[in-house]
DNA sequence: TATTGTTATACTCTATAACTATA
DNA sequence: TATAGTTATAGAGTATAACAATA
């Protein structure tokens, strides 16, 4: 039976945010083994589907310019590749070449902390956490 | 009635990803609203009680040698303050200003795209969520 | 000897402003 | 004119190694 008196935001927020810390942690716990940093990792991680430049910026919530750098660090290691798009010639398609997905596939098959966390749940448990962080994802994905 | 087959793990990582990022972009949106980097925004809020350089450096899970900078530029704005430990002088008491203090806590208090997600939510989805994010903290905070 | 904090160094991440090329 | 991407620049975040002071 659920508890009469729902939750206040104010104690959904600050349990939030301590699950948020435990992931991003594991995340760069998990990178740092593979020789990236967190950031590097959601860029790879984001490019399982080719994207442009901007589209790549927006993704990681930042300036175009700062997705130049970003880009080029990882394409001198063999990780992505850029070439001009044929409908646009403006843009640039941004790919995971083969080690690049390998490597995003290996980082996120680890997240050790996150995945025992999960795990240890029971069944229940998961089967309800589910459809709320689905819902949670959607409605904060703006 | 719950769904009789309980989800996969990796279905849930997927759906805590989109979760973590669309709170850690509100929170770099709030903190720049205040002219601070995420990451000064999660010193201020972890120093609402004192901490040596030390255990700041554990919560952020990085180097100690990065904590000097940090606190550094935040002490050069007024934001905390340092002192040496009383019981053992090797150590350093970092404590939030007045003026630190009350910024974190308008940072806090803003993150509009969480808790808006969070006050969407029905009362019911509410209270089965915190239980499962606390649950699920204290499972990730090894 | 071990721990706490700092400095020096080097690299990455980040935004702003100015630029080129294309639409 | 507007958009996509880059460059130059400056500042912030980050780890490694070497160090001083204290335990």
């Amino acid at each position: 039976m659920p508890d009469p008196t729902p939750p206040p935001v104010d104690a959904l927020v600050e349990s939030l945010a301590r699950v948020v810390r435990g992931y991003y942690d594991d995340l760069a716990i998990s990178a740092g083994r593979h020789g990236l940093t967190t950031t590097q990792a959601r860029v790879l991680i984001a490019l399982r589907e080719p994207l442009s430049m901007r589209s790549l910026a927006e993704h990681l919530a930042c300036d175009a310019s700062n997705a130049t750098g970003l880009i080029a660090r990882l394409e001198a290691r063999g990780l992505v590749c850029r070439a001009a798009s044929e409908a646009d010639r403006r843009k640039k398609v941004v790919t995971a070449t083969a080690a690049g997905r390998s490597l995003a596939e290996r980082i996120r098959a680890e997240l050790p902390a996150v995945r025992g966390a999960l795990a240890a749940l029971t069944d229940a448990e998961r089967a309800g956490l589910l459809p709320l962080l689905d819902r949670l994802g959607s409605l904060l994905a703006r």
